[in-house]
DNA sequence: TTTTCAAATGAACGGGCGTTCAGTTAAATG
DNA sequence: CATTTAACTGAACGCCCGTTCATTTGAAAA
């Protein structure tokens, strides 16, 4: 049977990004098959490539997606002030911006390497802008004098590991609230750069 | 053909367990069939049954052999001393232990999901002695006035995904060497606890 | 009412999976 | 030399995989 009421294909077509995203940071690429996802649809598993051409453009498109997502909400907070406000201002934004989005974080975290060649490297190079924009931050901070630094290259990936591994121990229904937890991630992330005269 | 040359169960056994290490590191526990591990051995798949029962058991026999390997290397340490020189030293182990350690690091930390649930149970409890551990440590400090550290839970979590990130971007080739990322980290795992007077 | 066609079915394709096991091989034993 | 047996082979088991496609359905258009 088809079509049971009124015309499916843009409700059909988002309810598989949706199963494929949840099951995907639940149980993995690899271990998730094109039939679970088609019955978390509640159709068989032909109908996906009604919107999908296959397994790997469904992972890649995922990720993009959420890419593209968080790149323009960044340029959207258009952030601006001395570095140490530009820090709190870009940690406030990562954590709000991430905690509601716990499936899309985790498999653009863990499922780089299911990615083919190609599409790693277009990932890639969109997580090298979020992180450049860090990286700026900091290195106007330590021209200034603000932040004192050992290393800019590896204090920016350390931070990016520190606010990425909030989403693998934060509870919505557990003892903070997210403003609480942006406050500490501000603690944290000034201490880190060694902001001079902040407490 | 069997025992071309002597007794090999000795050999094969340690060589099936560091090719699937070395397998699933690279491609996922998920992606990784016991014919690849197999035939990196130089074996057929069924002699794999020789030395590990199930597929399930080998990856939780991977991941308990590290866990063990660090909680041992880490007890051997004795850390003493004020809290800052009790956090340098444990981030000084922590950065010598996991650098040439990045295949066990990497499986450890993304395959947590394909364990069953008791064998999740126990590694958990393996890595939460870990993060007692550093957690010790940072309340010592923070109860002496050393550190100033707005949430102690968080802090906590926040410090090892610091710590773990290390593996994604070090690279053994490149322009830093064991020792100088020990000191950059140092320094950003005093920054990050807010300890008094460093610098 | 009849026609149209987007949307989905369901069977089939070749292939790989984890695991088992009877049989083979050759080093070690007596 | 004859026997034993640890180590391994290779075929087979049932099952699930991603993907394709002729066919069916039924809401919308004519």
């Amino acid at each position: 049977m088809a079509r049971k009421q009124g015309s499916h294909s843009d409700i059909t077509g988002p309810k598989v990004r949706e199963a494929a995203l949840r099951l995907i940071a639940r149980d993995g690429f690899a271990a998730t098959s094109m039939r679970q996802i088609a019955g978390e649809v509640g159709v068989q598993a032909g109908a996906l490539y009604n919107y999908v051409s296959d397994k790997q453009s469904l992972l890649f498109e995922l990720m993009e997606a959420h890419m593209t997502e968080v790149l323009a909400a960044l340029e959207a907070e258009a952030i601006t002030g001395s570095p140490a406000e530009r820090l709190e201002a870009f940690t406030r934004f990562h954590v709000r911006f991430h905690l509601p989005r716990r499936d899309a974080i985790f498999v653009n975290y863990m499922e780089l390497r299911n990615l083919t060649p190609e599409n790693f490297a277009r990932i890639g190079a969109m997580r090298r802008t979020y992180e450049a924009a860090l990286e700026a931050i900091l290195r106007d901070g330590v021209a200034e004098g603000t932040f004192r630094i050992a290393d800019l290259r590896v204090t920016t990936f350390a931070m990016i590991a520190l606010l990425t591994g909030l989403t693998n121990w934060y509870d919505p229904g557990g003892r903070l609230s997210v403003a609480e937890v942006e406050d500490i991630y501000v603690d944290l992330m000034l201490n880190a750069a060694g902001a001079v005269a902040n407490g």
